[in-house]
DNA sequence: CCGTATTGAATGAATGTTCAACAAACCAAG
DNA sequence: CTTGGTTTGTTGAACATTCATTCAATACGG
């Protein structure tokens, strides 16, 4: 935590020359960063309806009104912490999407492939993700949030799969695919934080490598992507 | 839900002979029902945290105290609650499975078709099943009741893919297959739930359908699964 | 010194739980 | 079929607790 603390401080300090208020703003957006964290943290530990702002303020060092200064609510917190998730999973999978080139069988790996990545797919935000969906129905702009997700990702996975389909004469149709693996890999991300044990991210990753080579045949094969493993 | 109590009611008395105080023990059952199904639409209308015991007896029409009286706790509710669900999917499934005799193709199919009937697959339930999602991981008694869902009911899959594997000589692994097959199911409705629209209970089947007819072509036609559609 | 970030105690609202009083069903006796 | 007493279900107000929010006082960088 200070380590990432530090580096912040240090970016902000090399990015941006304008002097003044500057030590004082990068200090702001660093507390607003650690609240965020402790209560990502707080999401994981003690679930949505346990997170409180003592919790998140003793999680991050400061004391109990440190929070409403920062930020103006609990629920202001909260859709900060929800932005931020969704901000960084976004930018995750473009940045895979990206490398990938032009090759959509090569989109389609490494896009599976990024759902699987530690920096985003372990316990802690997985943890976090799901306390926010089980109060997504009942809040508008969780809601938004969390179904934004969606409407770029999926729209990519369509136009994957119409690709392939055009190139390689495949019967599927590409809609409905796309929109069966979409949920496969969130169903999977359901799994691996629900199940105590049993169920890893390389298992888990196996199983939407498994579906890959049963439905795009000509593209990709049980031995290729076995040699691609993720760590 | 009065036409549902009084069902109750008749069923509780015709059901056993032994006179007494049957009748009391019936009325009990009634309101543990009553209560559990008004926990269940604030759960879905107000989501997890904001569910509260004088809601469920609002919604219930009954006094505030009377479900500290019947349940004693509102952790206790909560489990009954989520108990209740448990045994209703489980008990729809396996009709299905049990109704499909021993051809393995037609359990795949009439599983998967279970999953997305209306009694079960509603915007209600669902939203209680995430909410409760939402708070399983910092929740033994949770986890261990979602949890228990997938246990039996993956195991089903597996032996079925593994059937099909041998009658038909597929490539791919029936565990993998299986668990991801599984968690698509949970992440259509995932989907279901969050989506305000573009996403309904045929779309989402149509979805697991054209997964069905890509992964297992020698035993399903897109054809084939159109004709069996759902309601 | 000025202004800003931070503290921690005070406040008030929300909510789960308890309980004494009340109502209704039930049963036995007349 | 009444009657009276007993058990059981129900009510709603009182209580205690938890928690978000506020704010006057304080520390500290510029």
């Amino acid at each position: 935590m200070a380590t990432m603390i530090k580096k912040i401080e240090g970016q902000a300090g090399e990015g941006s020359g304008d002097g003044e208020k500057r030590g004082r703003k990068a200090s702001k957006e660093v507390r607003r960063q650690q609240l965020i964290e402790a209560t990502i943290d707080s999401l994981a530990k003690r679930g949505y309806s346990e997170t409180t702002m003592a919790d998140v303020a003793d999680g991050a060092g400061l004391s109990r009104g440190i929070v409403n200064f920062h930020f103006e609510s609990k629920e202001k917190l909260l859709v900060a912490t929800l932005k931020y998730m969704a901000d960084e999973y976004s930018a995750h999978w473009r940045a895979a999407y990206q490398k990938a080139g032009d090759d959509p069988a090569r989109q389609l790996e490494l896009l599976v492939a990024a759902d699987f990545d530690r920096s985003i797919c372990n316990k802690r935000k997985l943890a976090a993700w799901c306390a926010f969906w089980g109060e997504a129905k009942s809040r508008p702009t969780y809601q938004a949030l969390c179904g934004s997700r969606d409407e770029a990702y999926q729209n990519v996975f369509v136009e994957i799969c119409a690709r392939l389909k055009a190139e390689s004469g495949y019967a599927f149709e590409p809609y409905a695919t796309a929109v069966g693996l979409c949920a496969m890999l969130e169903g999977l991300w359901l799994r691996l934080m629900m199940s105590t044990e049993g169920v890893t991210r390389q298992s888990a990753h196996h199983a939407a490598c498994e579906y890959l080579a049963s439905v795009f045949p000509k593209q990709f094969t049980r031995a290729s992507l076995e040699a691609h493993k993720i760590d």
